[in-house]
DNA sequence: CGTGTGCTTGATTGGAATCAACCTCCGTGG
DNA sequence: CCACGGAGGTTGATTCCAATCAAGCACACG
């Protein structure tokens, strides 16, 4: 739990990449001079947000550093990607990676690995929409984001940055932002968690926490 | 929506692979010989099913025609890869597939074209999931069907072969298979659908149910 | 020091899940 | 031929969880 790296980025997509220093909450172009992008996250976080009405986002996915995202995976009239803080992404233009991996096997096999980790994410994701409760949801979110980001504090607990605002882990776990908000109380007044300062969290129990959730043995098998 | 052919597949991969007559309900192996596989549906159709416990199982996606999945995507202790009818389904080793990508650039290419539009689809899938209600969610499964499978009948509605059995799709929307059904007969009240036989409906108002649905925009730039 | 934004919390409502009964369509076997 | 049983589907009555609406709070900002 201390901010494992997913994978080192190759070095030939860093030469042909365009560097982006983001901002929080920057949106990243759809097209490139015409052509799809691919974004690799070397540090900070993305996520991808879809807008099917002015009332009604759903976020897709979050990226973290190491994993890549293609402007393709999604409808491009309605979906965005969003850097969630500052950091560095790099950006291909899609015809640029593809012919990256066509001549060479380890940009290949990066992309092959890069987006079967991602698909099982999204898969246990979607479960947690379509059949987990609020708590559930919310359990599953943190036990996840401390595996991926968490770095162990003195006393050994996880502590987390908290990439999304309410309203983005809301639109995230298809949850008003209202029930996430009450969600996190009770699981604060657990003591299950603590809110180490405006936008740190601490996991103070971590295996409570992870029984919470029906998909804790799942998340182990990926990211554990 | 005469069954369109989302694209030929590749010679290579036709040559390379295992032919697997399925029948429905039948699970495909997540391993051969150790090896994660690849399966490319030449007809019927694949689901995959993410079992995280006894009764909570959600279908993250379905698989047509021309399509394919790797059972790397999925948390293979908890995913299968079921048919869900009677079909044709080619099977290789990931280690095959992955060499034929390699060194084939039409395989390469391929295989990003049609994981590109199931995770832009998938996309689509998970703000159903999160944030439509139960009308929604079953509007956006009928037109996405009927965009996919339809064939057009002598008076020029589309007439859809229902894959999945009521439980099933209840368990692919994030319903319960009771409100699910209820929905179903609401939209026949309304004259939206009807019942061919058993499994089969025709969609009588394709525009009205379209209406019903927020992602019907999203879903005729993917597919239409 | 006011102002705005994001977060929290309470009271109320509504929509979907649950539980239970019934129906239809099968295949089976007497 | 009909009785039986089971699976899948439909429908009604009830319960409950989460969305909504609304108010109040904490903090950063100019």
């Amino acid at each position: 739990m201390n901010a494992p790296d997913w994978g080192r980025i190759p070095r030939p997509i860093v030469e042909q990449a365009s560097i982006i220093r983001t901002r929080p909450g920057q949106t990243l172009a759809n097209k490139v001079d015409g052509d799809e992008a691919v974004y690799v996250v070397r540090s900070g976080a993305l996520m991808q947000s879809l807008t099917l009405t002015h009332a009604l986002r759903q976020i897709t996915a979050i990226f973290h550093p190491g994993t890549m995202v293609r402007t393709a995976s999604a409808p491009s009239s309605l979906a965005r990607i969003v850097a969630v803080r500052a950091g560095e992404i790099l950006r291909l233009r899609w015809p640029v990676f593809s012919e990256l991996m066509e001549s060479n096997t380890e940009i290949c096999r990066y992309f092959c690995r890069v987006t079967a980790l991602e698909d099982a994410l999204k898969a246990i994701h979607m479960a947690a929409l379509g059949r987990f409760d609020t708590q559930q949801r919310v359990a599953t979110y943190l036990v996840e984001l401390a595996m991926r980001s968490g770095v162990r504090n003195t006393a050994g607990n996880p502590v987390c940055e908290m990439p999304l605002s309410r309203a983005e882990m809301a639109d995230y776990l298809g949850l008003n932002a209202d029930t996430l908000s009450r969600t996190m109380s009770g699981l604060r007044a657990k003591g299950l968690i603590r809110h180490e300062d405006r936008n740190r969290t601490v996991v103070c129990q971590f295996d409570a926490l992870a029984a919470l959730t029906p998909a804790a043995e799942a998340l182990t098998t990926l990211l554990g």
